[in-house]
DNA sequence: AGAGTGGGCCTTTTT
DNA sequence: GGCCCACTCT
């Protein structure tokens, strides 16, 4: 690899480039964008244009000579990259596809599939979901006899948690419990004494959960040095977005990936963390400086986005969090309205204004597209769904469940492991499971006699083991055995497998289990044309488990054109922005979500999600909240508007009185 | 004994 | 929709 190092000359306006930046640019923004290598920190705050100032960023370097290849961009999800490296791309000529850029699980899955051997592990591994490691720790618990009745023991899901968080703050098991589950505080042991069989057993089935695709890649890069000098001195520039949604295992892995040149440039917004329960640690944004002494610090401070009066309500909103940094927000827009707060009886009458509303702007020429609903929890746009299905309004839902982890798609993706992974225990048992007459015991049975067999697909079909199929479940099972064998040679071109997995008997499967079969076989069919852009089974199958939220949708079946409201929980409306938005469930305890509560940074934390809401909105501005809720056989109770609604001057906020009609629900 | 089904009760945020 | 448990069917 060449070393050369790539200068920036000082920019100087009257220098002739192919961008004007300094006319396409605010001054603050120019100087981040303009700025000398180096490490340097952009505290950029919402609707500030920080994405804006990436992609000139990454326009400006190129534009300077730097080749693409030798830039990384680190984003929050690959979409973002995407968007970037699009926008960039339409600013100036040179090609940008061979930039890395995507987010730190993609970036680490990358280096792993080229150097994993290096850590004992083959190069075609199992990247486990959330439901995969859940399954995988219970499984652990039960074959370590481990009595969970006389005592309350943490489930898999929770014990995979305390793991996650451990391995992401680069903490010990003890102060993780000690600090976040006290209440498990006499099982430390017992709960230590698991993490490594549980890691043990994800390598003998040659897979890794989502932490692991960081911490084995920090541990590459730290123990390995030819890997640490390849791609320290690659990556010339390094760009981190969102950066204040670091946690320290993030943190050091950036800190080796630029350690060679150190022209680091991080972006972020301290009061817009919000992901501290997934191990993100805010002092990564506020102790730059000190990690990095002499790094240059910008501030943008400009919101292009809000009209005046919502960024009043923010800035009113964030004001009692005590750990932030100072800044103030200037708004650049001329005013427009002030935010609208509305009491509802209840989550029905919530569910009818809303509809109302979103019918009577639509009427007013506001497009579906530019209105989003946000709320804390998914469960709190129930009501919601019905409502706006019953009135005929479209609307595109990120619901909890990810379109790849609906059980139909896991299903079909399943038999792609098997035969990408022979040793994916997990994908062997689900596929098996299915069938007819196999249940827990007779696929744990079932895997143990063909677990670790050279010629794996083919042997299904042998004497030995069909002696251990029950004998009902027999001819189900030639039919797996054979549809294994039939995908087999077709890995180079998984959405041919995916056809003939659903061809060969899964659609059977689910015509007879499934109302619904129609849309899950519509489902399965655009998988099957999502497929279509993998070179080969194994890197879509990465692509799938890495994929969140919002890039499932370009996957999912919505008719292109049509109008559509959005949906979503505020933690998956970061970095987008509507002309309308609706803050509903703004009732204490369900915004302050009651969980986060019990610390004063979880407080602290649910502000900034409230102010991240806030910031959402371009135009107008909805405050939502139920006055009472629904109690289960007994009289409705009277709930509490939240908390962070009484920072807010009500001269900062129009009352809306709900007319009658609404009353009726 | 193991597979499969249905009811009751609860629901934080996600790569 | 998930989880747990009780129940029936084979």
């Amino acid at each position: 690899m060449a070393t050369k190092e790539y200068s920036l000359k000082p920019f100087r306006a009257e220098r002739k480039l192919h961008i004007e930046y300094a006319k396409e640019l605010n001054p603050q923004q120019l100087e981040a964008v303009t700025s000398q290598p180096g490490p340097a920190l952009v505290i950029a705050g919402a609707g500030s244009g920080k994405t804006r100032t990436l992609i000139y960023r990454v326009a400006y370097l190129i534009e300077q000579g730097v080749p693409a290849q030798r830039v990384l961009l680190l984003t929050f999800t690959n979409k973002a990259a995407r968007e970037m490296l699009r926008r960039a791309q339409e600013l100036i000529v040179p090609d940008l596809t061979h930039m890395w850029g995507g987010t730190f699980h993609h970036m680490a899955n990358r280096g792993l599939r080229r150097h994993a051997k290096l850590l004992g592990f083959p190069n075609d591994y199992t990247i486990l979901d959330r439901e995969d490691a859940r399954d995988l720790m219970n499984a652990i618990i039960v074959e370590e006899k481990i009595d969970t009745k006389q005592q309350r023991f943490p489930k898999g899901d929770v014990l995979v948690d305390i793991y996650s968080m451990a391995v992401n703050t680069e903490k010990s098991i003890e102060q993780v419990v000690g600090e976040l589950y006290p209440h498990f505080g006499d099982l430390t042991e017992q709960i230590e004494i698991l993490q490594p069989k549980y890691q043990e057993r994800k390598r003998k089935n040659t897979a890794m959960d989502y932490d692991d695709l960081l911490a084995y890649w920090l541990n590459l890069l730290q123990e390995h040095a030819e890997v640490r000098e390849r791609y320290a001195q690659q990556f010339q520039f390094v760009l981190v977005d969102e950066y204040q949604d670091t946690n320290k295992l993030q943190a050091d892995i950036i800190d080796l990936m630029a350690s060679a040149h150190k022209h680091l440039m991080v972006v972020g917004d301290d009061s817009q963390s919000i992901y501290s329960w997934r191990g993100a640690n805010f002092q990564n944004i506020i102790e730059f400086p000190k990690r990095y002494p002499g790094c240059q610090v910008f501030k943008i401070e400009t919101n292009y986005r809000s009209v005046p009066e919502i960024l009043e309500v923010a800035n009113a909103a964030i004001a009692p969090n005590v750990h932030q940094f100072p800044k103030k927000l200037r708004a650049d827009r001329k005013p427009g309205s002030k935010p609208v707060l509305v009491p509802a009886y209840d989550v029905g009458q919530q569910a009818a204004f809303v509809a109302q509303r979103m019918l009577e702007l639509h009427e007013e020429g506001v497009s579906l597209n530019e209105m989003a609903v946000l709320y804390r929890s998914h469960f709190h746009a129930m009501e919601l769904q019905m409502e706006l299905t019953r009135r005929n309004i479209p609307f595109l839902i990120t619901s909890g469940l990810r379109f790849f982890e609906q059980a139909h798609i896991k299903d079909v993706a399943a038999y792609l492991k098997i035969v990408v992974n022979p040793a994916d225990e997990l994908a062997f048992k689900r596929a098996a499971k299915l069938l007819r007459g196999i249940g827990d015991k007779a696929a744990d049975k079932l895997w143990l006699t063909v677990t670790g067999h050279p010629h794996f697909v083919k042997h299904l079909d042998s004497q030995p083991v069909l002696a251990a199929v029950p004998a009902k479940a027999r001819s189900d099972w030639k039919q797996f055995a054979a549809t294994l064998c039939q995908i087999e040679p077709l890995k180079e071109t998984p959405s041919e497998m995916i056809r003939v997995v659903v061809e060969a008997g899964y659609e059977d499967y689910l015509t007879a289990s499934f109302p619904n079969y129609a849309a899950r076989l519509e489902d399965l069919n655009q998988l099957a044309l999502f497929a279509q852009k993998y070179e080969n089974a194994e890197q879509f199958l990465s692509e799938l488990a890495l994929m969140t939220n919002l890039e499932a949708e370009d996957a999912a079946p919505v008719q292109v054109g049509d109008e559509l409201v959005r949906l979503s929980t505020v933690h998956q409306a970061k970095g987008l922005e509507w002309q309308v938005v609706f803050l509903i469930s703004l009732a204490d305890m369900m915004f302050p979500n009651a969980r986060a509560l019990n610390s004063e940074e979880g407080e602290e934390e649910e502000r900034r999600l409230f102010y991240v809401a806030i910031t959402r909105a371009k135009d107008e501005l909805y405050l939502v909240y139920p006055q009472m809720r629904f109690n289960a056989g007994y009289q409705d109770v009277l709930q509490k508007p939240s908390r962070f609604l009484a920072d807010i001057p009500p001269a900062l906020l129009e009352q809306f009185e709900l007319k009658s009609e609404f009353a009726q629900f």
